[in-house]
DNA sequence: CTATTTTCTTAACGCGCGTAAAGTTTTTAT
DNA sequence: ATAAAAACTTTACGCGCGTTAAGAAAATAG
């Protein structure tokens, strides 16, 4: 194979002119059936591409898409984020994944970065409490922005995520209509914007049944749930900080760390006979399946998020980078039970 | 803020000229101090950056550096991922990071979009037995590629990854010590190389000791580990196949699923005197200090291979991307001791 | 203060491709 | 078959910056 140097020696050698060979690159189905057949063939005898550089040099708008998550090495957002890349290479777009690793800094050179990458457009999962809200108001002005995941009031073109409300909802109407309604657990001051929505739709929701909410804060920040879960279990528990048997987490990462801590001072958790303890959760991380036990919880709407997050960047990227009016969609959630409650 | 266009227009305003300015930008110390701070100066005035594109157009050598892992849904990687990637962002370099989730199919691509990035070098860690060797020997054939994790025979300039003999023989020699020799526990038909020298390290060392081994392996493909590890141990448990009364995971992933196997099954897993069954592993995953009982397990060194895999391919790249030899680099692991064995 | 070195400016070319205009060929419609 | 439409070729310019060469200015040495 003939190493080719650029398109003008590659439109020689297929015997096509440089500039339809251009436009076969930016569309294969904008030439002639004949046309694209003597390019293809040709594309298979000297392997040619493209460079990217001079390519998204003259381009308005680049094909590039940008993925920013708060923490990659949450599995939910790894598992996220392999939709929407996924997506987004289906509809021939070349997306670029980053994680802020929870650190504001972080994010906001990512998207310093992506400014000169000049993207299409970006699927934003801001850090949240901490995100620095002008940064981002600042970048949002300049780039096509649809926020998904973590809502921050007003920024971005759109909002897609989950309904708080519906997973809160579901499972507290599950654990009352089966057991005792649950105590909330969570973070004193928790990192996502979620979290204080879940809290409200607990409070709400306790209340629209006629029960006194029950909310159990623990200390900790950052990202290292099931760290502070963990700890926090074992200080409510010692303490016999627990006014009821039943207890909804904030978060399945927080679960996973009270459910261990559950384990180790040996407190049965379940809707057993045996059990002392029934506990459920949001989310449905991908390891709830794989806990002891395993954990009843509320499940994202994975693949609609993702799906929709997308159609709605594309749709903002045709309409010029601007909506009417910002609009904020919700996927209710699905109730998963397993056995913790 | 006044939007500038170019270099030279904002060459023109910060009173500098052209060619000057595109000397700061790629090396700052490059220029004069007074003229450095004349650049800076305007920067904060008036908010430049350099077109990405154009910049890489001339340029040999871009800045960008491919990051490159077989499934990012696993926390392993997506830890190892933040090293390698603020390695690199200190050392100047603009990483990327891309996922083949665990397909060859997907990594194939991604190497070939790495390609027309040109980037300045790959940091690999390959999905294993089912990638493409022709592909990636290609893909290495013109990219300076710095293995990790996972190593191919002769494939790239240089493999860095933790020596799977470490793992096994600290495990293996501390479940022997303190109790029965361990049974292995491993998916029959593994995705990672590294299983493969698990298992011999596992039947070198108990040899070495003077006992048989004993290998189970389970049935199911992919990289959903815990599933598979949940699933084989319920049928072993259930045909009453251990013939231990401890077992050596493969890795932590398989032994999360085990371990829920066991909880499910009642068994107590531990050292404890009511436990019937010892259970250790390979990786120290970031969840296994969560996991019930915690995980005994044998810590990669997560610092060293990531410091060193970016060391090497600094080296690689300063040296023109060829090394004389082909070198390959194994950290030692370091046990660590939980509540499973 | 002059000689030398360093750093800068000016001018100009090239990178690989997008894109537009004008003319030519091929396809489709009638 | 002929006219109209579609697709192509040729030519040429521009994008933003890297880079070089020649000369001017500034810093350093003695």
């Amino acid at each position: 194979m003939t190493k080719i140097k650029n398109m003008e020696e590659f439109a020689t050698l297929s015997g096509i002119s440089r500039p339809t060979v251009s436009k076969y690159f930016q569309d294969p189905d904008s030439v002639r059936a004949t046309t694209r057949a003597r390019i293809e063939d040709a594309l298979e005898r000297f392997d040619y591409r493209p460079n990217m550089y001079a390519v998204n040099q003259n381009r308005k708008l680049t094909k590039n898409i940008g993925i920013v998550v708060p923490y990659l090495a949450d599995p939910f957002f790894a598992e996220i984020a392999r939709y929407l890349e996924q997506s987004c290479i289906a509809a021939g777009y070349r997306p670029s994944l980053f994680s802020a690793h929870g650190e504001q800094k972080l994010e906001n050179e990512i998207l310093d970065g992506l400014q000169s990458m000049k993207p299409a457009g970006v699927l934003l999962a801001p850090l949240g409490r901490i995100s620095d809200r002008s940064a981002i108001e600042k970048f949002c002005a300049n780039v096509p922005t649809v926020l998904f995941d973590s809502n921050l009031d007003g920024l971005g073109a759109a909002f897609i995520g989950s309904d708080n409300h519906s997973f809160v909802s579901q499972t507290v109407e599950y654990m009352t209509r089966t057991g005792e309604p649950p105590s909330f657990f969570e973070m004193r001051t928790p990192a996502n914007p979620n979290a204080n929505k879940r809290r409200k739709a607990y409070v709400e929701v306790m209340e629209g049944l006629g029960f006194e909410p029950h909310i159990i804060k623990v200390d900790g920040k950052g990202w290292a749930f099931e760290e502070i879960g963990h700890k926090g279990a074992l200080k409510v528990l010692e303490e016999r900080g627990l006014k009821t048997d039943s207890v909804l987490c904030s978060n399945d990462r927080l679960a996973i760390g009270f459910l261990a801590a559950c384990f180790e001072q040996g407190i049965r958790v379940g809707r057993k006979e045996d059990c002392t303890l029934r506990l459920a959760s949001n989310d449905d991380h991908p390891f709830a399946k794989f806990t002891c036990p395993s954990l009843t919880t509320a499940a994202h709407d994975y693949d609609n998020v993702a799906t929709r997050a997308v159609e709605t960047l594309f749709e903002l990227i045709e309409n010029g980078g601007k909506f009417e009016n910002r609009t904020e969609t919700l996927f209710p959630t699905r109730l998963v039970l397993r056995d913790s409650a």
